[in-house]
RNA sequence: CGGGGUGUAGCGCAGCCAGGUAGCGCACCUGAAUGGGGUUCAGGUGGUCGACGGUUCGAAUCCGUCCACCCCGACCA
């Protein structure tokens, strides 16, 4: 390709608007153009990395004996109804009327679509397993749109589902993608963190994100010093103690005046917050819910969310806990009736807590569960925070930040059961099959590979996704054959299957240098008088500073060289 | 949805407070010089000033309503 004819220009100044790494240099570099909140253009050199990061994707799910098929973007709103997800999506759902009122959506994931496919065909246990996946565009109508490609509304995505007899299988077929996916991330140069993860809207057992570790990243992911455990913050856990192991001593009401928070009660009554009992007020779909956790925690809105089974939850506001009759800074579970109590196991080994007496100006002290208080759940809702102790060795937690990446998950038989996808077994029995699914955002992933690949000039493309391998970039000046020459070296070039773009226009040097820079490709070959004078060309890295002088007979040798180079350098996982 | 911000040429911005012929830089077009890290000079093209309504002799500018986009949060794969 000549740049000279190629569709999008390099600019030299971006909008104010765009602070994220990769939107900034995707902006600037001419690849991707903003159509409205959270929808782009991608344009020809941006579609280019996004092909090679696609056909990786689909060589890895071949190889995986994975079938690639295509479900349509509109289904019927219907099917989305019979498994309630409808509402699991809410307003993330776009959805539409037809010319005869009836109700459609734009799929932003196919699970319903795919599931009641396979149910028309499998029907055997000798059908399965089964891997279906597809390459196509999902549509979510997200809150908040951000950050260029991380965060859009409508974006390209694979999409596999995983169709076994038994646990067994899906623990298999999950297995299968996850070293699937491990190989994608490796061969797209991008080191991936694998991580547990809560499973959303999405509904189903287990579930894990794959991550690339990055500062910016919207997610928080907390991981062991220790071990290997890792989670996404919203489902990580702790340990979180076992508790005095004193008497239970009889509860007692001491004046506390003015103290309403857990510091203050904590100086106050010289105990530590480890030994107060906070209460939390939370809507859930609009019903009063309070929530019990020992005063050195905080809850983690996604597990008591999960655990509530709500579609909607929000801390109650002032307004709401008034008419529930209870007095903030002072509430306790102590004696409250009527109002659903979800309590962090974390209060249950404690003994002789803090808490609130529910009266103004009073707090109980010798609080024990369950002498003093009961509850309709107890489970863990609490946020693991760095610092605190891993839940499988006890190590020190530590806190990053990273890109979901890919998710999958082990959804087993709801949905089947659902749409109903059975087969029958070797005894004749009819039995629902036990499915996962497995994504990956193929746009996210070229954003997160700019935000992890680029420099103070611009993007610097792994060799494996890079829109081309070569960029030829002529220093001209007239009648001293550098055209010629590198018109020669790009046919040649071409011709043996180099992947080349040749930067053919007449500007100075330095605004070719600082494209090439910008754009990323891997390997640049600069052509100029210069070089010429003893029948080379230079060969530089785009990755590294020093450059190579290469005679114009060797350039094909050391071209494929650098190429089987960078495409064979797998990062190691983080 | 709550808070904050921005809409003037493809991009970056000034002009608005104090109403009176819409400007600058980049990009783009023409010409000349230059030629290894955004080179210089000269001449050009391009704008319903986000939309609608109001005030006024006159609105980019004042007032009102709406819309779009961005950031933080809520929320969300």
């Amino acid at each position: 390709m000549r740049i000279s004819r190629l569709f999008g220009r390099t600019q030299r100044e971006i909008p104010a608007e765009a602070d994220t790494v990769s939107h900034r240099l995707l902006l600037k570099a001419g690849m991707i153009y903003q159509v409205a909140s959270g929808i782009y253009s991608y344009l020809p050199l941006a579609l280019r990395a996004l092909r090679k990061i696609e056909n990786i994707i689909r060589d890895e799910m071949d190889a995986a004996g994975g079938q690639e098929l295509m479900m349509p973007v509109l289904q019927p709103l219907e099917l989305w109804q019979q498994t309630g997800r409808d509402q699991a999506f809410g307003e993330g759902l776009f959805v539409l009327n037809d010319r005869r009122d009836r109700r459609l959506c734009l799929g932003p994931t196919h699970e319903e679509v795919v599931t009641r496919l396979a149910s028309q065909y499998i029907k055997s246990y000798r059908d399965l397993p089964l891997l279906l996946y597809q390459i196509q565009t999902k549509f979510r109508d997200e809150p908040r749109p951000r950050a260029g490609l991380l965060r859009v509304r409508e974006f390209t995505m694979k999409d596999l589902y995983s169709f076994d007899i038994d646990e067994k299988g899906l623990d298999l077929s999950y297995n299968k993608m996850l070293k699937a996916y491990q190989r994608i991330y490796a061969r797209c140069g991008l080191p991936a963190l694998f991580v547990e993860a809560d499973s959303g809207a999405i509904g189903g057992k287990d579930s894990h994100e794959f991550m690339v570790i990055m500062d910016t990243g919207e997610d928080e992911i907390i991981y062991c010093s220790h071990c290997q455990y890792a989670a996404n913050s919203e489902k990580a856990c702790c340990a979180k103690g076992k508790g005095g192991g004193e008497a239970p001593l009889p509860l007692e009401e001491v004046a506390t005046p003015g103290v309403t928070t857990i510091s203050d009660l904590s100086d106050f009554l010289k105990v530590s917050p480890d030994h107060i009992i906070k209460a939390v007020f939370y809507a859930a779909d609009g019903d009063l819910v309070f929530a019990v956790i020992r005063g050195d925690l905080e809850v983690n809105e996604v597990k008591l969310k999960n655990i509530l089974k709500c579609v909607e939850l929000h801390l109650a506001d002032e307004e709401e806990i008034r008419r529930a009759g209870v007095i903030a800074g002072f509430a306790s579970p102590v004696g409250l009736l009527n109002i659903k109590t979800v309590v962090d196991d974390s209060v249950i080994p404690g003994v002789n807590f803090v808490a609130g007496a529910n009266s103004p100006e009073t707090h109980l002290k010798n609080v024990n569960y369950p002498r003093d208080f009961g509850s309709d759940v107890t489970a863990d809702i609490a946020r693991a925070c760095a610092g605190e102790q891993c839940p499988k060795c006890g190590g020190k937690l530590l806190a990053t930040h990273g890109i979901e990446v890919g998710h999958i998950f082990k959804l087993g038989t709801f949905l089947s059961k659902k749409l109903g996808a059975f087969y029958a077994d070797p005894d004749g029995i009819d039995r629902p099959v036990v499915m996962g699914c497995y994504g990956i955002g193929i746009g996210r992933l070229l954003a997160a590979a700019v935000e992890q690949n680029h420099d103070d000039q611009g993007i610097i493309w792994p060799l494996p996704i890079a829109p081309y391998q070569v960029h030829l970039c002529p220093l001209y000046r007239e009648n001293t054959g550098v055209a010629e020459t590198a018109e020669k070296l790009y046919s040649e070039l071409v011709s043996a299957g180099f992947e080349v773009l040749m930067d053919d226009r007449q500007e100075s040097p330095g605004v070719k240098f600082n494209d090439a820079d910008l754009l990323g490709i891997p390997i640049r070959v600069t052509v100029s008088q210069r070089t010429l004078k003893q029948d080379s060309v230079e060969v530089k890295k785009r990755s590294e500073k020093e450059s190579q002088l290469v005679p114009l007979a060797e350039i094909a040798g050391k071209l494929w060289e650098l190429i089987d180079e960078g495409m064979s350098a797998l990062p190691n996982q983080v």
